[in-house]
DNA sequence: ATATTTATGATTGAATATTTCATAATGATG
DNA sequence: CATCATTATGAAATATTCAATCATAAATAT
């Protein structure tokens, strides 16, 4: 191949970096700046887009919302799957909230889509782990957001850690929901990650009603970790009628179960 | 004027609904959607892009980078008065930052540079209450971030309140970088904002060495809520010698002065 | 030494954008 | 109420940008 400046690598590493710093780059700097044809530069902008690192304008190319230094944030959108399952989920959730209220929210998609339900509220307070909630509730000033402290952990977004749970002790939840990977009568609710099972069960104690949140999917599934029994719970919010057994047990142990409406 | 459904804020308003739900739109999408011409979709988008809310793609629309949910975060490009000037500072504290440290940080544009300065170090971690400063570095899994809890200023997204205080009890940093907007020998590092300020100062309490970072516009000026005296510091950084009378006095008191090159 | 792969540049037709003009609806003014 | 200016829109012409294809040269493999 005939490289003139340095390899196709390095190019686009540089757009890149040019693009981090200017926030977009025309492909006729792109020529210029490393002396190559346009099919060059387009192609270039091509593959970086397929890396889902550029966004491709007219005519040029542009940083893509929701990254952030290259990274993407989970600010979830309709392409997720279960999205409507989710979203009525989301909708039950915030109509069980009231003015004055202090709700919970632990990370995930469900959460996040009660935090956009619960944008519009007025005079509520919602306390989160999860950055990204926060920073989708703090568009609206009538919601207190309180984000608890804690490590960042870099992949979804989330604090966690002692930091954290010292931070909830000196919080009074009202309700709070509670976003999971997994629910079944002996197992309770359990996720994927131990440190979230630890800070969602911080979460709790300090919780007077404790809702689970899940789609029909994660009913019957164990996750590594156990957060809570079913008894500690005060509801459940699921898209589907639960089975037999399972709605039996809830009945017995007082939990409440919402069914949304198809 | 032939309206034909609805006006055309209205329609720009759903194109922008639009988008935030699914990340883009097309120009086609924009058509049928609204009955409308071409000419007219095209002219949507242009509206949108000049406010800012939408970047314009090929055949289309797109959420623009550093949006969310329509407010910009403050990731801080070259574009800003005084880059350069804030970038050697940002040069200059990083340089005094070694393997192992525990660097303190709080918002602002210059700290969000020396955050962006430590961003490929190893074995370090950061502590701030700056919820942009935190995403940017946790791209980085060899620096540990840790975010103060608290409640979110919708503004500047800097985590402020009791919560945040009472989180950084918890905590020790050696070094910590102090962004400020006024310094002077008489009423030493101040700030706009009384909550800034507030949790500034516990943060100073919680920290060996401080380091107040600030560009020359800011010497000699004060703002209304003071943080510490001059006393307090163990150096400060700037980007211009300072006058006589500050340098004598910054010498008496021990204070180190860094003065980056030009 | 030859073949294959890869990166690149050039060309051309297609898609998209911009510009300009015409028209219809709305509101203001006398 | 007639007239005019304003605004939103659509249509058409022009200009720009893109995508696809092919050719070529360098690097790599056989």
């Amino acid at each position: 191949m005939r490289e003139r400046n340095g390899s196709k690598e390095e190019r686009q590493e540089q757009i890149l970096e040019y693009i981090l710093q200017y926030g977009s780059i025309s492909l006729q700097e792109v020529v210029q700046h490393f002396e190559c044809s346009e099919a060059t530069a387009r192609r270039d902008l091509e593959a970086l887009e397929k890396a889902g690192r550029v966004i491709r304008t007219m005519g040029g190319g542009a940083k893509p919302a929701g990254l952030v230094s290259g990274r993407e944030i989970p600010f979830h959108e309709k392409q997720n799957k279960l999205y409507r399952e989710k979203e009525s989920i989301a909708q039950l959730a915030a109509s069980l909230v009231e003015e004055g209220d202090v709700i919970g929210l632990t990370g995930g998609t469900t959460t996040y889509l009660i935090a956009r339900a619960l944008k519009n509220r007025r005079n509520i307070t919602v306390v989160t782990n999860a950055v990204n909630i926060a920073m989708e509730l703090s568009e609206n000033e009538d919601v207190q957001v309180v984000l608890t402290g804690g490590m960042l952990r870099s992949k979804n977004f989330e604090l966690c850690g002692p930091l954290a749970e010292r931070t909830l002790e000196a919080l009074n939840i009202h309700t709070m929901f509670m976003g999971i990977d997994g629910f079944s009568v002996e197992q309770g609710v359990s996720t994927y990650s131990e440190l979230e099972a630890n800070t969602a069960k911080m979460m709790m104690k300090r919780t007077e009603r404790t809702i689970a949140v899940f789609d029909h999917t994660k009913a019957g599934r164990n996750s590594l970790f156990q957060v809570a029994p079913v008894t500690a719970l005060y509801g459940i919010i699921i898209d589907e009628e639960p089975g037999e057994e399972l709605r039996e047990r809830l009945a017995s142990e007082q939990v409440k179960v919402f069914v949304t409406a198809k």
